[in-house]
DNA sequence: GAATGTACGGCACTGAGTGCCACACCGGAA
DNA sequence: TTCCGGTGTGGCACTCAGTGCCGTACATTC
């Protein structure tokens, strides 16, 4: 049938029209289903609640992602893999500025709304988690740092997002997603390897370099914690 | 009234057994009502909704973490502050291990009440967010750090609960969440404190000092990841 | 003892979501 | 053509979460 895809298509900018216009709780499945020209029987059939009408193609998307990661070159680096299915992530909201803005604008409304985003944000976080598990061969210590590492990276691409849409969806927020993930990276890197580096055998502390940068005027427990960090001798309380 | 606590109480231990026995879907809000011995309309007048009851202190818990935030000590480091606010947060858990176990059980198999937990786990998170970008200034720039950083916290926070809850809420996770925040920390250290030494007017190259740990025969190429993620030069791919 | 405030019970109602059956359409097989 | 199973839709009835409203019981205050 080709006919589904339309009706799919047109209960979901029913409902996002209908929901903007007289507000959330105020428009009923019956009237969603109306304007589509269909039976409310027929809405239910699309989508499993009232919510999921407005991310019609989530679970399509959730499915894309895994598919990539996947199919993902087993060579690089892990981490990398993960940034470049944000980017695909991030795509899917680029492809269609106009649909990704008027959600945006409902989402932040709505609170039904905004709590379905985040535990779709989640399903997102978990898949790259589990990537990562896999990538990294499954260890229970590294489980830590997968979590923080996706985490990490659905956090930027969420902050890219949410700026761009909040922007009004102009502009290409690529490059910003790419630094983001690029600065993110970079500072999760040394992490990442030097926890495995780490684990054989602690280094004595006599045979270190200690090099840290700081701006003049930095007040003593901004040192303390670079000196902290860079150490991971963090002592304090 | 002495007795609002007691049914509030009451009706929280009827749902959660009644879900853990018959099922969530299987158990209608009349039932618990009658097993906590009131009347179906109480139940609503002391949780908005069904799932709530399995969280009954949820928004007392958040209120907590939000004071705690609200009275702490300014001259702290803002991500020590955040770390204390994290061994709060599971030291609600750590209260009452049965009752905890017993609704991660639950949890575990109702979905209605994994999604209700990702949202309360994204409101600990936003409150995070917002003490960081609070104490950091509210640039722009800060931002992505200040998310990340949360994030990053409320990962290790319950990656921490979920190993304890798991293993049946024995002995005392308190120390991992220590360690596990303490290595967060120690990764995300310099690259939050060299993003906001690059914010207020880019400092000289000049006016800094460098200091850097790395044991003998770390490969050159983790030395200039090191590097980078103090300077947040990162230049990579 | 009257007035006030608060918490509970009962009732009726809306609306989301489900199960069931009937019907329409479309392809292939006889 | 007719028969056929599969699929998508409409209509109907039903359960149940959640809300609004009102009456009532009880505790506090003046």
């Amino acid at each position: 049938m080709a006919g589904q895809r339309r009706i799919r298509d047109d209960l979901s900018v029913a409902a996002i029209e209908l929901f903007a216009a007289r507000g959330y709780d105020a428009t009923t499945v019956d009237e969603i289903a109306a304007r589509a020209g269909v039976a409310r029987r027929t809405f239910f059939r699309h989508f499993r609640t009232k919510e999921d009408a407005v991310f019609p193609d989530h679970d399509a998307y959730l499915k894309r992602i895994q598919e990539f990661l996947d199919a993902a070159d087993s060579t690089q680096p892990p981490l990398d893999v993960i940034r470049e299915a944000a980017h695909l992530v991030l795509a899917m909201f680029t492809d269609d500025p106009a649909t990704a803005v008027r959600r945006y604008r409902l989402t932040r409304q709505v609170e039904p709304l905004r709590e379905r985003e985040i535990t779709a944000s989640s399903r997102y976080l978990r898949v790259f988690c589990e990537y990562l598990h896999r990538r990294t061969g499954g260890g229970d210590e590294a489980r830590l740092r997968d979590e923080v590492a996706a985490a990490a990276v659905v956090t930027a691409h969420n902050q890219v997002l949410r700026q761009w849409l909040r922007a009004g969806g102009t502009g290409d927020p690529h490059p910003r997603l790419d630094e983001a993930l690029r600065s993110v990276a970079a500072a999760l890197g040394p992490w990442l390897a030097g926890s495995r580096a780490a684990d054989p055998g602690t280094p004595t502390p006599g045979d270190e370099v200690v090099v840290v940068v700081m701006p003049r005027g930095t007040p003593m427990w901004r040192v303390v914690q670079q000196v902290e960090a860079a150490t991971g001798t963090a002592d304090d309380g």
